[in-house]
DNA sequence: GCTTGACCCTCACGCAGCGGGAGGCGGCAA
DNA sequence: TTGCCGCCTCCCGCTGCGTGAGGGTCAAGC
């Protein structure tokens, strides 16, 4: 019923030195002490405790925190509501994210240039106005970027060369089957759906099913790899994107 | 090809004020000055601080970052690589916190105490210590919980007392299906399924489809939720899981 | 009753990562 | 040449603690 410092500490994951620090500015004080001065955290603190961390934990300033908590209208609901949205609000910025990672890592292993601004794009919100005001060069550099294969970081030129060959192998393979009239769901796709992703992974990174899918979704969604790939054949993007779905599905 | 603090600052989504701090620091200086001594940013010094920002972004001290940026071995593929891997990795820890909070919320609702330990996991790893210490008294202090009504917070004795009427009413009926033989996907299951998460939604938090499964997943795995349910009747909670699960798939 | 080790207390300084302002020069359009 | 915006260099301030120093306390075991 009454806790310790350090057993307070201990339960919440927080150093005693925080505690002490939020004893100080008045965000959470033990209800009460003992004769030698020990402080004696209730179970009420450790609730209160609680709803502070989660809010600290989602980046709010501590006085902030206590503005949330001393308004009468928060009751606990209230905060795990709140928190819950917030969560799922991070959830959804990080998930951009990382789509933002996996479009860049896409444009390398393509050679696709991207522009100033979207490689900044991974950090959410988009000023218009540095939008407008760098549009001008937006496809300036972009040339020069396009052609040079050291973009890829540490593979040689011959390394780049032989993940080259392969590719463009796989492409005919594809182009091929499209040819032969193979419905995307085919047997004969799916193998090639997966011979793409394991080409992902050897050459750059690990690939799961669920990324490939993503990746898939990209190259329709995004007009750069949808070209890439009609470029090859028509109809391939959206060819390509069903059998790596199918190949997924068929191996989940 | 040669950008000013301000431009860069305002594509980079920085003060300019940060590009100060990091060229004092040594993390970002431009590679160029004016005459006049105005900081100039060519296009690799833009692709450090992108580079810069992403680890910043997810939480990187600068010092470390320094060290990442200036170690050979560093190409521009394992950064984002590396990135990726943290950012799924938060992207699971937050998913986590908010299974938490889903689970603190439907404890609320459905009156079951937490013992503090789990009051706290919402923050990740749990010291094996201070649970095995504070186990003792881990189920103390619940059965107070467990009888008070005011925890739900703002609602009135009377507020709770209807939804438990309407609460319990629905268990009835619930029952009364199962009793009947109908299977966990008839559509009357399902439509029991759809009742429940409205009154979910009606006096907790909205709850999507989504969440409701989630919800449905854990009065099977936790033994507290299902032993509510089975109270009402045995076999309930996985009836209701399936029916839950049978209502979200008809209504996507 | 006494020691010992873990735990607690109160200062008090330090640090990262900037924010923000003062005071002053530079660039360029009208 | 005037005005205005943007750039420069100090430099002080803030948050949220970390990390001692220097010293009391408590429970256990002898």
């Amino acid at each position: 019923m009454a806790y310790t410092v350090g057993q307070v500490a201990r339960a919440a994951r927080v150093t005693v030195r925080t505690l002490h620090h939020y004893d100080e500015i008045g965000l959470l004080s033990p209800s009460g002490r003992t004769p030698a001065g020990y402080r004696r955290y209730s179970d009420a603190d450790l609730e209160r405790l609680q709803v502070i961390r989660a809010y600290r934990e989602l980046g709010f300033p501590l006085e902030e925190i206590a503005k949330i908590l001393d308004d009468p209208a928060g009751d606990p609901v209230t905060h795990l509501r709140r928190q819950h949205e917030l969560l799922t609000g991070r959830i959804g910025k990080l998930q951009e994210m990382v789509a933002a990672i996996e479009l860049a890592m896409e444009a390398r292993r393509m050679n696709i240039g991207l522009t100033p601004e979207e490689r900044f794009e991974v950090f959410g919100d988009f000023d218009p106005d540095a939008h407008a005001e760098e549009a001008e060069r937006r496809w300036g550099g972009t040339d020069a970027y396009r052609q040079s294969a050291e973009r890829v970081g540490r593979y040689s030129k011959e390394d780049w060369r032989r993940h080259k060959a392969q590719n463009e192998d796989w492409g005919r393979r594809l182009a091929e089957l499209m040819a032969s009239g193979a419905p995307a769901d085919s047997p004969e796709a799916m193998a090639l759906a997966e011979e793409h992703r394991q080409l992902i992974s050897r050459w750059f990174y690990d690939c799961s099913y669920e990324m490939h899918t993503g990746l898939a979704d990209m190259y329709l969604a995004d007009p750069r790899f949808t070209a890439y790939y009609e470029k090859i054949r028509p109809g391939m993007a959206a060819y390509l994107n069903e059998a790596i779905h199918a190949n997924a599905i068929n191996r989940a």
